[in-house]
Order: C-alpha cells, then structure tokens, then sequence
DNA sequence: AATAAAAAGATCAAAAATAGTCAAAGAAAA
DNA sequence: TTTTCTTTGACTATTTTTGATCTTTTTATT
C-alpha cells in the first residue's frame, strides 16, 4: 500500500520516538538490507523527508565504520528559533520548503491539525497560480506573517 | 442502461457509504481495471461527478504510489452553500470582502480567534503585496480552498 | 611512510510506476 | 441534424526505485 520510502521513514521515526533521544544513529547498508533494497533509496529518503527545515539534520561519514546521524531540531531550542525566522524571513519560498515547514510545526505541536490544513490550502500551487512569477515572494511573505501570528503574544 | 460513468460514480459513492468514511482512498489504475476502461475515464468521472460544488473534493499524488482521494464535504443537500462555493470559486475578492466575510465565518462559530487571526494574516494586502494587479484573484483563490478546508467532512 | 585494497557513504541519471491533460472519435439526447 | 455527453488514447508530469560510478575513510601491505 504505502511506498518503501514512507515504510523507511516510518521505521526511523519510530525508532527516534522509541529511544526517546533527538538523535539516531544508523549504517545505511543495514538499513537498506533490513528493508531490502539498494542503499541510494536511504538518501532519497533522508533527502526527501528529513531536510533541514522538516526538522531533521543529517550528518554522516564514509569509509569503513561510516554511519550516518539524524538529529531531531527541536523548535524550543532558542537557536532553532533563530533559524526558523531566518527560513521564513527568506525572500522566496517554494511549496515544497513550505510544506516542510508546516509539516515540521504540525509535529513539534505549535499548530494542530486544522491549523496545518488551512495554512496548507493557502499556501499550495493552485491557491497562488495566478501570481504567476511572483508565486514564491507572496508564498514567503505569507509564511512570515504566519509566524509573527503564532508567535503573537495574544494567539 | 447506465453508462460506465455512472456506473463508476456509483460504485464510489456505495464505498464511502459502506465505509461510513468521509474520505476514500483509491488508485486510480486499479479502478480502472475494475471496470476495464482507460484510466482517464477515472479522471472524466471525478471532474463531471466530484466536484467541490457537488459536496466532493479531491486531492491526488502521482508517480509509484500514486493514488487520489475522495474527501466528502459537508454541505450535504445545502445548495446554498453550494452556491456559495461556486461564486467565491471565480470572482475576485478585495481586502475589505475577504475581511468581512471571514468575520461572518467567525460570529457563526465556522473558525475560532486563533484560525482568523490566522487567515487574515494571509490574506492581508501585504502578504499578497508581490502579487500586484492579481491581488484580488490570489486571495479569491486562497478564499475558496479556505471555504473548502473549512467544508470537509475529515476538517 | 607510502601505497594499495577494502569498506563504507554520496551522487546522478535512467527506469519504473503512477496520475493528469487534452483533443478526437463515438454515442446519446434534443 | 445539431448539440451535448462519454469514451479512448497519445502525450505530459510527478514520485519512487534502482544501479553504475565517484568520493572518503580506514586497514593492510611493503
């Protein structure tokens, strides 16, 4: 039903949930032979779901003894909320930057459900279409005054 | 003797009943191998069957592990609020409309502080700033998905 | 110490698996 | 007969999966 990649993503989650740690450490060939599949598949899903700004940061090693280390940021860290103001503060955002952010707000619970779904249907491909070239510069100024709003005193 | 689209439009209809569900989840290949057609008449069905002014909206992903979804909306046999979505669906919306037609949203209970607050962050003449002259047709768009998002069944 | 071999992981592009679009052909209704 | 609705298929777009090749690091050999 679901693809390999959201099975992958999936397992490393619950695994970090399980450890209770905000740090795992894995060696993508075991990985990939757990899952039975070509090492590359690993990347693609650390590329595709554990970026930066979803929340996640990768580092890794080669050679022998190689690993690789996928660290959780956490929104309550003071430097994280640098960075977050830094993401949104960006003159132009794509949908898919966008959407790992909100996905990653959505799991650190600074909005719910709702929240997540409305802002989503603002901010997709279809609600800006008509700002043609402008697409992204309006995407970010939305962004931006989202988290000004969040982080309203009064919200 | 019904043709193969209703048939279809059918068979989906029956799914979500049976499932008591307000959101289905199909492939749309398969479905067409259900009933032996190609699969663009899958796409014929969900654009002259399931569309949002119907009281159905959908959302889909291609590529491996593609599939759509049929969300039910939850304006049942309103045909006001049908209308509704058909209008805000192709005018454009100025500031000052958008304000007051969420406030409405908002006496009546449909969004709470928090989601208006929210919204009109977006949809305020500086966020969409950088669209210029498609100001107006950006938020009209942004007015519907919110309508819709507010309507579905799952919201 | 220098070099070669082995053991990881990274990258990138091709292939595979879906879904969408659009226009033409066919069927049914007016 | 004209118009509208349905069906089909060729072409396009998107996402995932795979594999060949490249880079880095460690380990073994000389």
């Amino acid at each position: 039903m679901s693809t390999l990649a959201n099975k992958i993503e999936r397992y490393i989650k619950e695994m970090m949930a399980a450890a209770e740690k905000n740090c795992l450490e894995l060696k993508r060939k075991d990985l990939a032979e757990v899952f039975s599949c070509v090492p590359s598949q690993i990347n693609y899903v650390l590329e595709t779901r554990f970026r930066d700004e979803q929340g996640y940061h990768v580092v890794s090693r080669r050679g022998a003894g190689g690993y690789f280390q996928i660290i959780r940021l956490e929104v309550a860290d003071n430097k994280e909320m640098k960075n977050l103001i830094a993401a949104v503060s960006e003159t132009e955002m794509d949908f898919k930057k966008a959407e790992g952010f909100l996905g990653r707000l959505l799991e650190e619970a600074v909005i719910n459900r709702n929240e997540y779904m409305l802002i989503m249907s603002m901010i997709n491909r279809e609600s800006l279409s008509s700002a043609a070239e402008t697409e992204d510069r309006v995407r970010a100024a939305m962004m931006k005054n989202v988290l000004i709003t969040l982080l309203r005193a009064d919200y």
